[in-house]
DNA sequence: TATTTTTGTAAATAATTCATTATGGAGGTG
DNA sequence: CACCTCCATAATGAATTATTTACAAAAATA
């Protein structure tokens, strides 16, 4: 079972908030300041923060850093305020990270801790599974059975980005920026290419497709 | 027949795992605290230590560091908790041992404890038995049935360590870090002309093959 | 010291991966 | 439907990376 740990000055939230996920099969603790965190994230383990920005002492920006510091791959939910510029809120976020703005919605919150543990687990084990298929991240192969295709690095991480997000969007830009950093020269039409090739090679597997999204970019989608 | 000592606190884990390994062939013994473990390492032959990290009394930690003392290359599969820091994890592994995050799944579970003890044996016999195939540490030979070729020293220990975790790829900076050291001035072409000697001696032989991985390194394959 | 063996370097060759270009097709829009 | 944009595909060439060969330096051995 999946231990989260609201960090939440607003006793009301915090009790509500660890309800929720009680009903939801995850095991909650709390703790109403950045100082009663620290102290629970020493003695025991746990899967997941979330945190309120807005706090007294110790804030949710210093708490996150601390806690970057020693669990380097925490998954953190931050919880700030809409009014709050939307650089600010993201500028800090490592890559197993998310926020939601206040007031916040059950249903919506469930999604993102799922999604947040989810994607924590593939950092931490450097694989990616989907169902009969696996990607492994240090080995840049892809196996289904008993088959095992290997990837040149360029086509696997792009592939392993996508497929680590499915459904999700990402436009030529973003991907272009993650597999080729910000600052190159080279041309974007070498994505069309890529994609085409990671196609070719998986042509004939039912367990997912890249889609084309025009005017925007691409995803994964899993069939079946 | 092996005999594995498991020491975990909670009393369902311990005997789940338990039943586990003698279910699989294994002889159980179990403890539920460092104190117990000790005694019964006192008394009897271990073969391997499966042990939680996280229990009152004397941790795993500071049990690990003690059966050390007295029994070098005992195998020790470590238990550890997901958010514990990777470095923290892996820092004070010995060469014989290994470790799993939590939960812990039986399968896995089996394959590392199998992978450990073949380990062990390469250490403690100072051997590496692949099916006809048989590397001599100290002799630096290869053999199969009648036939023996002897190495020079960098070429059977970059083979030895490819052999002794099949499969597995090293990058060409583990490979030199581990026979040349960090701080060499050796050019890292030599490793290619390292691996090209060794395919060349054992181009026929059919047990083995040192396949590279383009952009990441070199790994050995069984074959057969 | 002479000889052999081992190890490292360098250069030539080969293979793979990556980027670019060109062409044509699909889908949207007026 | 005509037009345009965006994308897919194929072909080509450049860049990167690995293999092989030859040779020289260093170390070990006779």
């Amino acid at each position: 079972m999946f231990r989260i740990l609201v960090v939440e000055d607003d006793t009301n939230t915090r009790k509500l908030m660890c309800a929720v996920f009680r009903r939801n099969g995850f095991d909650a603790l709390q703790a109403e300041d950045g100082m009663a965190a620290l102290k629970i994230m020493d003695q025991q383990h746990v899967d997941l923060v979330v945190l309120d920005l807005m706090m007294p002492n110790l804030n949710g920006y210093e708490l996150s850093k601390q806690l970057r510091l020693t669990w380097e791959n925490l998954p953190i939910l931050m919880v700030t305020a809409k009014q709050e510029p939307k650089d600010k809120r993201k500028g800090f976020l490592a890559g197993t990270d998310d926020y939601m703005t206040k007031p916040v919605d059950e249903e919506e919150m469930l999604l993102r801790i799922k999604a947040l543990l989810r994607r924590a687990q593939i950092v931490s084990e450097h694989k990616l599974l989907l169902g009969e298929v696996t990607l492994n991240y240090d080995a840049l192969t892809v196996t289904r059975e008993k088959e095992e295709i290997s990837l040149p690095q360029k086509e696997f991480y792009l592939l392993f980005k996508l497929l680590s997000y499915p459904n999700i969007i990402f436009t030529r830009l973003q991907l272009m920026d993650e597999l080729w950093g910000m600052e190159t020269s080279t041309n974007d039409h070498t994505l069309n290419v890529h994609i085409n090739r990671l196609r070719e090679k998986f042509r004939d597997w039912t367990e997912f497709e890249i889609v084309t999204v025009r005017g925007l970019g691409y995803k994964a989608v899993r069939k079946i």
